[in-house]
DNA sequence: AGAGCTTTGTGTCAATTTTACACTATGCCA
DNA sequence: TGGCATAGTGTAAAATTGACACAAAGCTCT
């Protein structure tokens, strides 16, 4: 293990860093935003990790984490929450990952504690394909991944726990949707975050009597079916019963 | 900020520390133990702080949370959970915490990252005065502090939160009990961790209904009153509970 | 134009849970 | 023995949950 003397405040902290499992959904299933490595050398350990990188010196945990989005999608004053910190000093046990490191760090054996965050974005506002930067990272279904580098499986079980946790509490899901969403649309989406079916009228009853949902007078075109009325989140009637206090409107 | 280079695996990594919010209950109100640094030279900075270290390079999160424990109290496998990483390059902004560091650390200077435990302990297994180690620790009174070194007030107040959160889906407030208690230090242990009144009578019927309380065919001795039936936790019972699977017992 | 497909949107009833609320019982103490 | 302090108990109204089925809308295809 080592520790580099650094004189300069705004170094990088060899020995700290933020991950951040960036949730996005596709109006289907839940998903998260990784980066492809490429083809690990030495063979066969998991392709795709967490965005993440080193803190520097004289930025605190939430900005470094705002850093990392920013600098992976361009998007910024996103909903972020900490998930916690992580930090075996076995967590780099995979040969594969240890080549990696070698590659992108300054001290690839150094022991690193992460802090992991999640985050909400609405997937419309970042298209990795058609981003210049970072064409490696893409959306991939929650429950299609099975592994990933380090311990970050691990941080994405954690992220996605907390995610359920928390939108039983506060209805954050909203972040994830675009603008203007049918409440089918919002079902769906609190299904794939639970892992499990909610009863559709039971779910719409529930979620009208919270009263932060403005009707807006428009109808879905192009759909092969009958039309949904779109709604919209209205932050104002949230921010006053948040004022209000509210807890649980549990699932 | 400097980050000394070590060779050896067991060294104390100069940035990232734990701390921990151990709580405890006098059987009135919700205590958190806490270091009395004593006279602080320069002046008038808060005496008290959370106990907390750095943490060694070939230790975990946890291991490091239990080791601090362990040092102070004596104490081992309590219940512990993590709060969260906390860590603003200027957490150390007070003249006196500055000093204080200088007293403990080899490089008091250096930016560091705490991450946040709190536990739950009964009171009655660790009485500091009667410690021969660590004589400057002591219970207080959650609502008796109001300023802690560092940002500890702020992490105190991050485990409050969690404490309450916690103790709404799952029955640990029990670790803060003695093995026999009443429901009535049950239930004001409940609403000094909520931090409101809570209805006598629902609140029998809510925590009876959980069926986690064997009622022992014994009664308080020694109160001025009409005395008590003393319960126990069940733990057997507890297990097959958290098996079948539940959340939420909210309060 | 009509038939068929797909998804939307809606109501009720029974069971359960929550809330509010007040008096008697017990044991100590003076 | 009377007074004090806390333990222990039940009920009724209101709110919430959970289970459940069918008509309406718009598209597509022929």
């Amino acid at each position: 293990m080592h520790h580099i003397t650094k004189k300069i405040g705004s170094e990088l902290n060899p020995n700290v860093s933020v991950d951040c499992v960036i949730f996005g959904f596709d109006l289907e299933q839940l998903t998260v935003l990784l980066i492809d490595r490429g083809e690990i050398p030495s063979g066969s350990g998991p392709r795709m990790a967490l965005p993440g990188n080193l803190i520097y010196d004289n930025e605190n945990l939430d900005q470094a984490a705002n850093r990392v989005l920013a600098e992976l999608t361009g998007l910024e004053n996103i909903y972020l929450e900490q998930v916690g910190a992580f930090g075996d000093p076995d967590r780099i046990h995979k040969e594969s990952d240890r080549e990696w490191l070698k590659t992108i760090r300054a001290e690839p054996e150094a022991r690193v504690i992460t802090v992991a965050y999640f985050s909400l974005v609405q997937m419309a506002d970042y298209k990795p394909q058609a981003s210049s930067f970072a064409k490696n990272a893409d959306w991939i279904s929650v429950n299609e991944i099975s592994e990933l580098a380090f311990d970050h499986f691990e941080i994405l079980q954690a992220a996605k726990e907390k995610l359920k946790q928390k939108i039983k509490i506060q209805p954050i899901g909203f972040n994830l949707l675009p603008e203007k969403f049918t409440l089918s649309q919002l079902h769906r989406l609190y299904e794939s975050i639970l892992e499990k079916p909610l009863d559709k009228r039971n779910f719409r009853r529930k979620i009208q009597k919270l009263d932060i949902l403005s009707s807006l007078r428009e109808k879905q075109k192009g759909v092969p079916h009958k039309p949904s009325l779109l709604y919209e989140f209205n932050e104002e009637k949230y921010q006053e019963l948040t004022q209000t206090g509210f807890d649980n409107f549990g699932f």
